[in-house]
DNA sequence: GGCTGCCCAAGGTCTGACCTAGGAGTGTGA
DNA sequence: TCACACTCCTAGGTCAGACCTTGGGCAGCC
């Protein structure tokens, strides 16, 4: 079988012209370099050197291999050089789950301090809904995440909560933000809401699903939307009325929807932002930063209410 | 240190997605692969899959080093597939060795009949005078040739003659060969000598010194001209006559002499063709060839004399 | 909750990669 | 021409590691 072992003790042979030469080079001792050659000869099927009283002379057959084994190990340096360099987040891709509205407010900004301090990473920021998210995270395909979670609690999963982000009501009519909204207001309420796709499992739903059952009621949207954006638009526009994060409400109601007000609902109510992981995972580099960015940045915004 | 036996089994179990099935194709038990990449990851310094439940998940270092590894393997096939290519000469180069007049009789001939078997391979006649050959022969750069000795003895060669070869007196002046040359009118005749580049050594000229030491003259020659060629058209045109092997006469009198003519030596004088090569050296398959088509074809033209 | 499938850990065998020591051949210099 | 220097090979021994089998733990599925 041919091993790289081989390719090296042959390149430092043919240079050499002798196996004593290669040998010194190699830092091993004459019979070992000579094992190999013969060993490699075995393998290829062919002679490479004739032995020749004084040192040993390639065959045409050694001055075909010789590009060959030049690009093996070539190649073989390479893989080790670009892996070494991923690991030290020098280059490669490094991937982080974040859910669609957290990434409104810490996106960009995590992505940014990523790449000052590594400025030859490929970020990527996957998952547009936590349960999502959450998914990717049980199957291994994603190493750890920022998610919005309405309740702390997981069996083979590590949470962490590192924020709390209030949720609150946001309306385009000054009368309905005029005080704190009620769990009987809110059901009353004509509601736009975001993430479609994924209803039934959305973080912000199931805090709201929870508050509206001690009224007996189920919570109903008279509007369904893709992304949030789309849905402070519609808000702006005075169409319906929406419940969102705080920070959602910061970052996107001056821009999309300057007319609106906001409030908070009565009692207050909250999602959880968390990072999460596998338990019993020792995390990577690349995870260990993310998360520390990550929070710091959730925190910096959420800390200020 | 990294191994392609490492690569392999990281590439299997990538495409597996399962420590298990890469075994299984592999041919080999589970914990071989594991250690395997046990041992590669320890090698690059970076985790290459995150073993979750069922099954195993590669990292984003596992996706920087999938190419790497592809490239790596196909590489080092490729360099198998060269050599065993050229050890079956398909392709590659076959080196021979050929004095300047053998050459000039057999060469082109040589060639044409390795090429048509062989259609893949480079050939290489090298050497323009039986000694420098002689020479490539000891240093081990040439495994195998077919010389002109004027005696055959050699203690580190091994030396098979094939064919003896006359040589010829030639004149454009009937008179000087209307009957055959003795020594004594050989030391008196205006002589052209090819290969002057190593007159000392060149096995014509071993062999006349040999005739005229008899006689107790040195050998002397008017003119000396790198190639036989050129003697030969000098000899057409009156300027001198010449003493060269037989096969030559055919060859190159009626195309660059038509007016001159031949006769033998008295004694009669011969170089001897043999296919040289190292003593204990075991040849190989393409320095066999060429030795089997090299004796047909000289035999062939020589046993017609 | 049992079953299956997958991984790891432990322990044993055997190949092969390495060493040192000694013998044979070749080229060089006295 | 002889001895020395240099190269290669062979022989025999050590040790790492590549492979195996067996058994245990954990996740996902019925």
């Amino acid at each position: 079988m041919l091993s790289l072992h081989q390719l090296r003790c042959f390149l430092a042979t043919f240079e050499h012209g002798s196996l004593t030469g290669a040998a010194d080079a190699l830092g091993y001792a004459q019979p070992s370099v000579s094992e190999q050659i013969r060993a490699l000869e075995k393998a290829v099927g062919a002679q490479l050197f004739r032995r020749v009283g004084r040192g040993v002379v390639p065959t045409t057959v050694a001055d075909e291999l010789r590009p060959h084994a030049e690009r093996t190990l070539g190649a073989a340096d390479e893989a080790l050089r670009a892996v070494r360099a991923a690991a030290r987040l020098e280059t490669g891709t490094i991937r982080f789950g974040m859910f669609g509205t957290a990434r409104l407010y810490a996106g960009a900004d995590l992505v940014a301090d990523v790449l000052e301090r590594h400025p030859g990473v490929r970020v990527e920021l996957v998952g547009q809904n936590s349960t999502e998210v959450f998914d990717e995270l049980r199957r291994g395909r994603l190493e750890a995440a920022m998610i919005a979670v309405p309740s702390v609690s997981s069996d083979a999963m590590t949470v962490t909560p590192v924020a709390r982000d209030e949720l609150v009501y946001v309306s385009a009519d000054p009368e309905h933000v005029s005080s704190p909204v009620t769990a009987h207001r809110l059901a009353q309420a004509s509601l736009v809401m975001a993430e479609a796709t994924w209803a039934a499992e959305d973080s912000t739903r199931i805090v709201l699903r929870r508050m509206l059952q001690e009224t007996g009621r189920n919570p109903r949207s008279r509007i369904e939307v893709e992304d949030v954006e789309t849905a402070v638009e519609l808000v702006g526009r005075g169409l319906a009325d929406s419940v969102i994060p705080r920070g959602v409400v910061d970052q996107l109601l001056p821009r999309l929807a300057p007319g609106a007000g906001w409030t908070s609902l009565r009692p207050r109510q909250y999602d959880t932002l968390a990072i999460v992981h596998r338990a019993n995972a020792t995390l990577s580099p690349a995870a260990r930063l993310m998360i520390e960015l990550a929070t710091q940045r959730i925190v910096a915004l959420t800390e200020r209410y």
